[in-house]
DNA sequence: CATGGGTTAAACATCG
DNA sequence: CCGATGTTTAACCCAT
């Protein structure tokens, strides 16, 4: 029945996962290839086929920059729905468990509609599950066909690669692309994908015709290879193109029959050129998608609902969320108790009655309006904070994004621990206290348990910094402040190249800016604007480099850190092959840092607290 | 090129 | 014996 073919997709799945194995596990890896451009493989990856990118991947995808915003956002979106499904599995299997328990226990009392009852809600969860799944794909198909998610190798050169090594340059790519309303029409040999291009407003006189010719053909999207007929697949093996499909124009409400790809491709290029009426309709196709993310997104929140509720044993009322306080925490009392034991780690923040998520982004959105205009803060005096707190700022202004995706903090161990042990009432945690925290707060480190713990104890062992504390139930770590700061003021990461961006570019300032701060004081998407489908990380992405230019300019170069460091050695990809960077551009963006004010912390809320017991999920 | 910090692996020792 | 907790050592990577 359906619960066997259910199983039998998640056990897939799972099998799956394990096959992929660590992926170098950071020594190693090729040397040379490290930088090996060559695009086209990139689209493989945001296409690839649902499939959880390692953490390590995903980080160095993230890191390098190598995607397209559109790419880093799919692939973002697909990471997120992975998890979820994993978390489902997780679910899944912890549930089948308890309930094969119950069973056994209530087997003999013959508790016949208990069970019954049981298994009617296994089967509600089921469906929900395939549900999202098949919105999920959907999805996926959608943006696939749409052509929305095909690359531009050009932009995916970064103006501040120095600068935003530690986050995600998809937004600000796309920001920057917004705002400086890049028209770049390059279409370099190796441009082998070429979908609706918003951002050149001006069709691109010549090539176009040829370009789609040579490029269209190539449209391979495995997912959605259609056998469809041989007749010119001598020409194209593969003439699946996402807007051509059974001999028909699939762009949106034409629907021409064509009897060949070429005549097709022509069509195309005739009647759905670069034009208002074409970007038009782009944009409505982009709102259908958005729609659907946002039908994903609720039909997830339910789903999260259903398991909440369902594994929350009557206990309903979740312990409100706490505000916890990241920043001042030197004040901070007692919180968060560390011993909350909730049920289910889920990665999402359960249900919060707060705005109604919008695909992905509206979760993340970090930022209130306010936080722009007006440091709130009562907290952080700037400098010593700073200077103390590392990684406070940023953790708290991005924790949620951090929370949900999975992509490694861009914070070494050390500050990641510390962090986490001032964060608790007593300024100490048990190992096991601090691996929760890890949980807790990073979807990243939800996954491979084994390597970032053991590096965890490592760095405890290794730091002079963190002190063991024996104590009456064993031991507990504190951090020796000074002795952290101590080795703290070598690391400027970046910041000097930072800093003279930023000085030198303020030509681009204020529209950045403005870009930044429109796009924060809206949470809700803009529907119109470009390609910005949805941009979870958005939000956070600019505060985290706000924080980051706050503080190269607060201390010049003198010192900064905080979120340097990190940056782990990420094991080659052996799948994806970067593209050149364009060694040219390079120092626009960063003026953004004007908007500068330091931007307040909000409270936490800490819906769920995972704790004890298992830490990990995989 | 050398160096130091950070990350990851892994071997080992303790302890309950 | 096992697993969690700690310590160490080594190899890499990367930025300086």
């Amino acid at each position: 029945m359906a619960l066997q073919v259910a199983r039998q997709i998640l056990l897939q799945q799972q099998h799956q996962q394990q096959l992929q194995p660590q992926q170098g596990t950071g020594l190693k890896s090729p040397k040379g290839s490290e930088k090996q451009p060559s695009l086209q493989v990139p689209v493989s990856v945001a296409m690839m086929t649902p499939q959880v990118i390692t953490p390590q991947r995903m980080q160095q995808i993230l890191q390098q920059q190598v995607l397209s915003p559109q790419q880093l956002q799919v692939l973002l979106q697909q990471q997120q729905a992975l998890m979820l499904q994993q978390q489902l599995q997780e679910f899944y299997k912890k549930q089948q468990e308890q309930l094969h328990l119950q069973l056994l226990q209530q087997q003999h009392a013959g508790t016949q509609s208990k069970e019954q009852q049981q298994q009617a809600q296994r089967l509600a969860f089921q469906q929900q599950l395939m549900q999202v799944q098949q919105l999920q794909q959907q999805h996926l198909l959608n943006l696939q066909r749409q052509g929305l998610l095909t690359i531009q190798p050009g932009q995916t050169t970064l103006p501040l690669h120095s600068l935003t090594q530690g986050m995600i340059p998809a937004e600000l790519q796309q920001l920057w692309k917004e705002v400086t309303n890049v028209k770049e029409e390059n279409s370099s040999s190796n441009n082998s994908h070429r979908g609706l291009d918003l951002s050149s407003p001006q069709p691109p006189k010549n090539s176009l015709l040829n370009q789609h010719a040579s490029t269209n053909g190539q449209y391979m999207s495995h997912s959605l290879k259609r056998e469809g007929s041989t007749v010119d697949d001598h020409h194209h093996s593969h003439h699946s193109h996402p807007l051509y499909g059974h001999g028909v124009c699939k762009w949106p409400g034409c629907e021409a029959v064509f009897e060949d790809f070429q005549s097709f491709l022509k069509h195309l290029n005739n009647e759905h050129a670069l034009d208002d009426r074409s970007t038009a309709q782009c944009r409505v196709q982009m709102q259908v998608v958005q729609q659907l993310e946002l039908q994903l997104a609720k039909d997830k929140e339910r789903l999260q609902a259903m398991m909440t509720h369902l594994h929350v044993k009557s206990t309903e009322p979740k312990p409100a969320p706490q505000p916890l306080n990241l920043v001042s925490n030197v004040t901070l009392s007692k919180t968060a108790p560390p011993e909350a034991s909730p049920p289910l780690s889920l990665p999402q923040t359960p249900t919060t009655p707060t705005a109604p998520l919008t695909p992905l982004s509206q979760a993340y959105s970090v930022i209130t309006p306010n936080s722009l205009h007006h440091s709130v803060g009562p907290m952080r005096r700037r400098y010593s904070d700073k200077y103390n707190m590392p990684i406070s700022p940023d953790i708290v202004q991005n924790k949620e994004f951090y929370m949900n995706a999975e992509v490694r903090p861009p914070f070494t161990y050390a500050s990641l621990i510390r962090q986490a042990i001032l964060e608790s009432p007593e300024k100490q945690l048990t190992l096991n206290e601090i691996y929760n925290w890890f949980t807790r707060m990073f979807a990243y480190f939800r996954r491979n348990a084994a390597t970032w713990k053991n590096a965890v104890r490592h760095n405890l062992s290794l730091h002079k910094c963190f002190v063991r504390v024996e104590n009456v139930k064993g031991a507990v770590w504190t951090v020796d402040e000074l002795e952290f700061q101590k080795r703290r003021p070598q690391k400027i990461s970046g910041s000097p190249a930072l800093v003279k961006n930023i000085q030198t570019s303020l030509g681009y300032g204020p529209a950045l800016s403005a870009a930044f701060q429109a796009s924060m004081a809206e949470n809700n998407i803009p529907l119109y604007t470009t390609a910005s489908i949805g941009s979870p990380t958005l939000n956070s992405l600019a505060n985290a480099i706000r924080e980051e230019m706050n503080g190269a300019m607060d201390h010049g170069n003198s010192n900064g850190s905080d979120s340097s460091p990190g940056r782990s050695p990420l094991p080659a990809m052996h799948h994806i092959k970067e593209e050149p960077l364009d060694p040219e551009d390079h120092e626009g963006p960063l003026s953004l840092v004007m908007t500068a004010n330091h931007s307040p912390d909000f409270g936490h809320h800490r819906d769920y607290d995972d704790d004890q017991g298992h830490d990990d999920m995989l």
